[in-house]
DNA sequence: CTGAAAGCGCTAACAG
DNA sequence: CTGTTAGCGCTTTCAG
């Protein structure tokens, strides 16, 4: 029974009845807008709330409405597994083992203070530094693409109050941590982004009976919703149009084979090629890194130093490849017509700019959202999943 | 009084307690690992929770302990300001006026839903999509220094247990509802970055009595710490390098200077070229964009057709200048030198790859993160700041 | 339309 | 070393 009124800490409820002259009850309908209340009431309300400078605590809200009213945004997906080894999880059949790095740096995190100076190096092989330590983080965001799935998510939130908790989870114990969270009750669901198929993520979410959209359709089937792109028709569109220009020996550089996406390319490319009377198309398989498009691209030129058309399965190893081939003298498109993949910001960086297949990445994250949030108003709706349309944008490159 | 043992809900501590034939104290006493619980007793605790699939409550908790475990990653500028018009608070004294266009696209932002397809469209003035809608969500992260940023914060927090929750705050409705996310105590404090001076966010934080830290010194004193990079050494760094190789005709990119770090740079960089005997260097401001970069570079070129090397003040804009200069024939860094600045990953995807002054981003995110988890460790520890020194990296394009 | 009262699940004194 | 007892601040029946 605290009898004085001025405690030290931050108003409450209690606090702001006081003030206004009426109940605790009273003052929380009119502070989540409940109808029923005398609008005289409700403005000696308001005015007490402001006056008292109160704002409503969260979690003693939460533990009485068991919603968080937040929602995590995680990127799964192999990355370094200290425990099961590495999980090269078979590199998918056709393609060239590349023998890529994939070991990294020290990573900046765990130990003790970072001391002052920066965090790891690792990546470029020859050069040392390069903007990115090896952590998984760091590898994501290399990619623009996670910058755009940030950015569609959160610009479908933003406009509703709510803001995405950010999580990793490569590693199997990362994993439970993600699980765990969502269990504590700190987020409602996921919004998971896996980078692998396999990802154990999406069955261990469902498992635990938790709320969760997925971008990508899950290797294995889950009930869960999730939205997608048509990964064939966007390669069947490149591929198209490299023959429509008049290119006669194409090649193509894949994404990783174990990657749902990469595999869809490829497959998508190499169908449309083969009707087209190709049924034979070189291909390298790249690990959708500029770098790994630098090196898929010498290989190619190497081995077929007459092609006059390449699909890279993304913009990135686009770009990659197109240094290269302008390194061994070939013009772009002259010589030598690329066509990239994604429509990301690595797409006008490039000169001449990419000719690219479009994937909407901010639109495929704003409609995941929205499937989370209705899933979430509604928890026995329909699983539903959404698939986007590509679309051929057409620059200098090709 | 649930007589019934067996509810529906999730396991709390009292049907672990139960399980185990001990009381709730003694369960959340193991469960918060505190010692003087006799061993045997721990076991069975440990075997009960595991039995239950007990999760702890973060509401409950977080309701006694008043503290959320979790904090606000906040990404603060000017951005579209529908409320305060434009904020184009004095481009700086010393630098020409330069007339290049502040104002940026619409910001998918504020308003309703963002539809299902793609944001906005805005940036490109000729191409027209390009990987990034308009908001400032996707202008932010259209810059890889964003993605570091998080990488830095990320790996610090992961092997802690926590996960950062991501805001924006580039609106004054913004910047009150971070006030308003850290008072409801759903965060325990704000990492906040800055992309430009004057933000009244680190004030309002101060002012509310909230715990953060900066990444940039604010523009006016406010008792928050802070990590920052010597922008003014790095440029000198810049301009020694170009002059060291002999450049003699040097122009530079500017970035915004109404940011501080673009400020920074430019004065640093003149001031060396003056010491060096070179007391007016040719300035284009840019907005630390690549197309700005290269709009800025073909203006150079037109004006001082036979300069031999440029400073750009982010490698964004480098990437920009090398473009236009090798479309204009010059050779890098052969007929032009270029010199960056940050060593982001647009440093690598340059051919050549270019010399620039690294920022550790990664390290000053992590810093930026200890300093925060140190003073909400010990809150009225001293409000300490940390200054890393920039290093220059050489690589091919100087 | 408003108030009283009962907890939500957990931690933290305080006794034993 | 362990159990009992109060709440943390809020929402929500249930009466009135």
């Amino acid at each position: 029974m605290t009898d004085d009124p001025r405690s030290a800490g931050a108003p409450t409820l209690e606090d702001v009845a006081r003030a206004a002259g009426v109940s605790r009850a009273t003052v929380s309908r009119v502070v989540n807008g409940v109808r029923n209340v005398d609008p005289v009431i409700q403005e000696a309300v308001r005015r007490a709330v402001s006056v008292t400078g109160y704002t409503p605590n969260r979690a003693a809200r939460s533990l009485v409405t068991r919603r968080a009213d937040a929602i995590a945004l995680v990127v799964s997906g192999a990355g370094v597994e200290p425990e099961t080894a590495r999980a090269d999880s078979g590199t998918g059949a056709s393609a060239q083992g590349e023998g890529e790095e994939h070991r990294d740096g020290g990573g900046t995190g765990d130990g003790a203070g970072t001391g002052t100076r920066s965090g790891g190096r690792a990546f470029g092989k020859d050069e040392d530094s390069g903007g990115g330590s090896g952590s998984f983080t760091a590898q994501v965001f290399a990619d623009p693409f996670f910058g755009r799935v940030v950015t569609g998510v959160v610009d479908y939130l933003r406009p509703r109050g709510m803001h995405p908790v950010l999580m990793f989870a490569e590693t199997s114990r990362a994993r439970e941590e993600v699980v765990a969270y969502l269990r504590q009750g700190r987020a409602d669901g996921a919004l998971v982004v896996s980078t692998h198929a396999e990802d154990p993520l999406p069955g261990l979410i469902a498992d635990a009976g938790l709320a969760a959209v997925l971008y990508a359709r899950p290797a294995r089937p889950v009930p869960v919703s999730y939205v997608d792109l048509a990964h064939q028709d966007g390669a069947r569109l490149a591929a198209e149009h490299l023959l429509d220009r008049g290119c006669r020996r194409i090649a193509t550089i894949s994404g990783p084979l174990d990657v749902p996406a990469g595999h869809a390319r490829l497959t998508g490319f190499q169908d449309t090629m083969a009707r087209h009377g190709h049924p034979y198309v070189p291909v390298v398989e790249g690990r959708f890194t500029q770098e790994s498009g630098e090196r898929a691209m010498e290989r190619l030129l190497a081995e077929h130093p007459d092609l006059d058309g390449v699909f890279a399965a993304n913009d990135l190893m686009a770009l990659g490849a197109c240094h290269v081939l302008r390194e061994h003298g070939r013009s772009i498109p002259g010589d030598v017509a690329v066509v990239g993949f994604d429509d990301s910001s690595a797409a006008l960086a490039c000169r001449p700019p990419l000719t690219t297949v479009r994937q909407p990445v901010e639109g495929m994250a704003a409609e995941m959202t929205r499937l989370l949030l209705d899933r979430l108003a509604r928890p026995d709706g329909p699983v539903t999943s959404v698939i986007f349309e590509p679309e051929l944008v057409v620059r200098g490159s090709a």
